[in-house]
DNA sequence: TTGTACGCGTTATCAA
DNA sequence: TTGATAACGCGTACAA
């Protein structure tokens, strides 16, 4: 099929070896003859030769490839982690094997086995969470630890693991928010979350309460409410119609909603605009992610804007560091701090607030 | 470093190729003794141990890994694609190894020879085309082709070459947008368009000038503009510049703007609601892609919808059937044909205009 | 069941 | 000095 180091001996009339030495330029081809050297590497230029990778892994036992491994693909979110990944890693000569798992944990544990037959050097894995009542196993990852083999994870992790991880400071970028509704006079903040049983969905909750409690506000359920779940009678009971409720809460009714992520801060937007009151006087919004589409509404969204270049940046930094200096035993645990976008949904003036790095 | 089938032949006593006839199941094994068999499995499960994919591919040639390069992940466009291809591709057992070439086609180039060093079995390329005045070198595309290692483009291609490809049938979805606005009573349709140069924007400006054509309607150059372009004086001329300028245009102002992308819709959107004018009953404006963005703006626009996952998915069925069937000489040149998304934007009330696909 | 050779590049060793 | 030989890494195929 393609042109090997024997092609190019064979028509030069010397051995593989001697191939080998000039197209590598090792120290000992400079004592070939310049004529020899001139043939072969003339001869490799007119037959296109191309070094062998695979030929290459398998002695070396490298592939300098390291696996991707994403839940989905819907929305941006995926798109500036990979960028910052893709940067570093192809500055340092790595391959991407991108595998997008579905939000299946099957799946993925799958993917990650074609990862490991295919001799990834290590891998940077966003892994797939459990939603209300679904059992998911996670010995795949652990597994891939336990072998000694590079791993990364992004936006979440796995608590009471010593995997590495760089993630958004969601406890951190959540508290950050609600802090600065209450600084612009809000008390009674709701707070729409996911039934999704991850670290990020959980810190966020934590944020949001740790604020409040620091505010000397007391904590009130009612406020607190989970999205996307069927209701008995087998209804929708999604951030559209979460909205409609806290809205129709009279005298209580919040002057403010803090959704855990973007999705719901616009159903959320869709549920006050219908109902007639107006974003943000009646009531303050604030979304969490920066999904692009926010910015582009009638009012455009505040938000806490996840950092995720940063984070595909870092997590690949680690990987390779881990896999070019494999001694180290230290484990790395990035959280991110976000930046909150003040954009008019929180009747807050223009403006950015930017908080420093903590890890 | 892992466990070869080496290891575990010699801690059952066994030969290597023992162990493998085992591990394949080949016919032969039923010939070896149960006992011997159980041993084997026993201990490779014990041992962990996974197949060596990378020896696997030196002996058979093929690397099951399919090379797909983007020219950036900005938006989601990338990411439907990428599905797409995905769903594919891991249904037949491949992998993806993923480039962004960051627009720059040397970048490209050097993502494209990794990838043949790497030997990739077959590779899905949206390569990057010149902006105004760039040159731009395809040699390395039409080397892969050259050397018969299996190539399809998606949603551009070169003229003139018999390389396969997917793309959005550019020419006919702009053709179906200016006729709908055509029927819609509109005789001043204004294009804004981009100083790309590849065969998407040109065919989506021949579609619109078809249209006009064959409605009677003659072309006014003044109705087609190129955005994105430094005017002599150093200032932007963008989609938000033109549609101020058009609307300036009094008596002759053009009463429907069709953009070749979304982004442009979305400036031209923002400078018509600036001027006080509102869109559809002053302006209609039609955008091509469909970008989420665009649903969510005040009034959703009407677009052209690229058919993107079938771009994916088609374009890595072509891939893999060339792959598996190597002696093929039939270039497949496919152009999937793009539905009209009616929206608001446009004037005409709600709905999807369906077309089937050609090729 | 086992030995042997192959695919391809690398490298330590050995002969001219 | 200049170059060739052989073995390695790992799984597979074929003859023995």
């Amino acid at each position: 099929m393609s042109v090997t180091m024997q092609d190019i001996a064979k028509k030069v009339g010397v051995s593989r070896t001697t191939v080998g030495y000039i197209l590598n330029n090792k120290p000992i081809s400079s004592q070939i003859t310049d004529e020899t050297r001139e043939r072969v590497l003339e001869m490799a230029k007119r037959l296109n030769y191309r070094t062998n990778q695979i030929a290459i892994s398998l002695t070396r036992n490298k592939t300098k490839t390291i696996g991707v491994v994403f839940t989905n693909a819907r929305g941006t979110f995926m798109n500036e982690i990979l960028e910052g990944i893709d940067h570093v890693v192809h500055q340092h000569g790595y391959n991407i094997s991108l595998c997008i798992s579905d939000d299946d944990w099957r799946r993925e544990a799958r993917h990650i086995q074609m990862l490991r037959e295919k001799r990834v050097d290590g891998m940077i894995v966003f892994f797939v969470s459990c939603r209300r009542g679904e059992k998911i196993n996670h010995d795949h990852l652990l597994e891939v630890k336990k072998d000694g083999i590079p791993l990364v994870f992004i936006d979440r992790y796995l608590p009471d693991t010593d995997i590495d991880y760089v993630v958004t400071d969601d406890f951190g970028g959540s508290y950050e928010a609600v802090t600065h509704l209450l600084k612009l006079g809000h008390k009674k903040i709701a707070h729409i979350t996911i039934p999704l049983d991850c670290t990020s969905v959980r810190n966020r909750l934590e944020g949001y309460k740790k604020a409040l409690i620091d505010a000397g506000i007391e904590i009130n359920e009612e406020y607190i409410k989970t999205a996307d779940f069927s209701k008995n009678d087998g209804s929708k009971y999604g951030g559209y119609e979460i909205t409609k409720d806290f809205l129709k809460m009279e005298k209580e009714r919040p002057t403010a909603i803090f959704t855990v992520i973007d999705g719901i801060a616009i159903d959320a937007f869709r549920a006050v605009k219908e109902t007639g009151l107006s974003i943000p006087e009646d009531i303050a919004l604030v979304g969490f992610g920066n999904d692009e589409r926010l910015s582009h509404l009638e009012v455009p969204l505040t938000v806490v804007e996840q950092p995720k270049s940063e984070i595909g940046e870092k997590g690949a930094e680690i990987l390779i560091n881990k896999i070019e200096n494999p001694g180290t035993k230290e484990v790395k645990k990035i959280a991110i701090k976000p930046e909150l976008i003040v954009r008019q949904s929180c009747g807050a003036k223009n403006g950015m607030v930017t908080a420093g790095t903590i890890s």
